[in-house]
DNA sequence: CTAGAATCGTTTGATATCAAAGCATCAGAT
DNA sequence: ATCTGATGCTTTGATATCAAACGATTCTAG
């Protein structure tokens, strides 16, 4: 994004914490990204797997509800997951529009490896920062992910969301 | 990424950080594509015209290298915004293998219009969190998005950076 | 029962993003 | 002068991401 730029130093603190957080975010990420593709796993198909994992089989439609992706965009990571033989497709009888996704065997043999593996290399990443500095950094970006939402429905969601944050 | 994880607090406080920071950055970013949208850009092509605007034209090369994206990949944004009319390629004649980036005058007239309501809007999605907020926010994620740096390294960075960091 | 609306997944078209391969050009060594 | 290695850009192949259109299936109203 804007590598120079002038305004107010109201602006420039704006701009610069934008700034750094999607580069962190995108140097981070990049890391993880990294450590997929050693497994021959993109971050979209990981998605899937793991939301397989511990939601268990689901629809297309509801793994992307779930993975706020598009319909188009499902079918073609199924479709790459199914080719290496990691997901099945299931037809419902009940309603032939639906297509349940499984893990196979050895979907679910990889995910169940390859997500601590996962999970220990975030929390290597996320160490560079202390304890507290994670607390404020989780707290900092909820209120920021929020951006969108009403006042009165912002106080509702946030008591709702403590008490199942801890998941 | 998790929907689910189990583990020990130290590994649910990191996941807990890193997914809240992935969200949020995707959240605002989400928003801030759609602004781009509006005018016609998309977010790489915005990136390419904004770096033309401030740092002057410049060969794919290097604004590959200053925004982060492969040679492959600047051809097509570049691509997309010659048909547009935005931007015009200039072979040099001291090496001819070398393209240099020129906005044309529609296309400074677009990006000069758009990178301030740009601007504006970042500033409006950051306003979600105080002063003080924002520079803890850019904090956190300038020590974040070093990672994989060195330690005395970074101590170096870190100082050069600052005197700098104003731009 | 039938027609129209809604839903699910796929296809299509556009853009992105990467790595690797390919071609033209340049620089340096012999 | 010639050859080899390096450089800049393009092309190719694979995957992603979206919106819109499409076809099959299901639901609902008349």
């Amino acid at each position: 994004m804007p590598t120079h730029f002038e305004g107010s130093a109201e602006t420039k603190r704006a701009l610069s914490a934008f700034i750094n957080l999607a580069r962190a975010t995108n140097s981070v990420q990049a890391r993880l990204t990294v450590q997929l593709e050693g497994e021959g796993l993109t971050v979209g198909q990981f998605g899937v797997m793991e939301a397989l994992l511990h939601l268990g089989p689901m629809s297309q439609c509801t793994l992307g509800e779930k993975l706020l992706r598009s319909g188009g965009n499902i079918t073609l990571v199924i479709d790459n997951l199914e080719k290496h033989g990691l997901v099945r497709r299931e037809r419902q009888t009940e309603d032939r529009r639906t297509i349940v996704i499984h893990l196979t065997p050895k979907g679910l043999r990889l995910i169940k490896r390859v997500f601590p593996e996962h999970a220990k290399m975030i929390l290597k990443e996320m160490s560079q920062l202390g304890p507290n500095e994670q607390e404020d950094l989780r707290r900092l970006c909820r209120k920021l992910g929020r951006g969108g939402k009403s006042g009165s429905e912002k106080t509702k969601r946030e008591k709702r969301h403590d008490s199942s944050e801890s998941q």
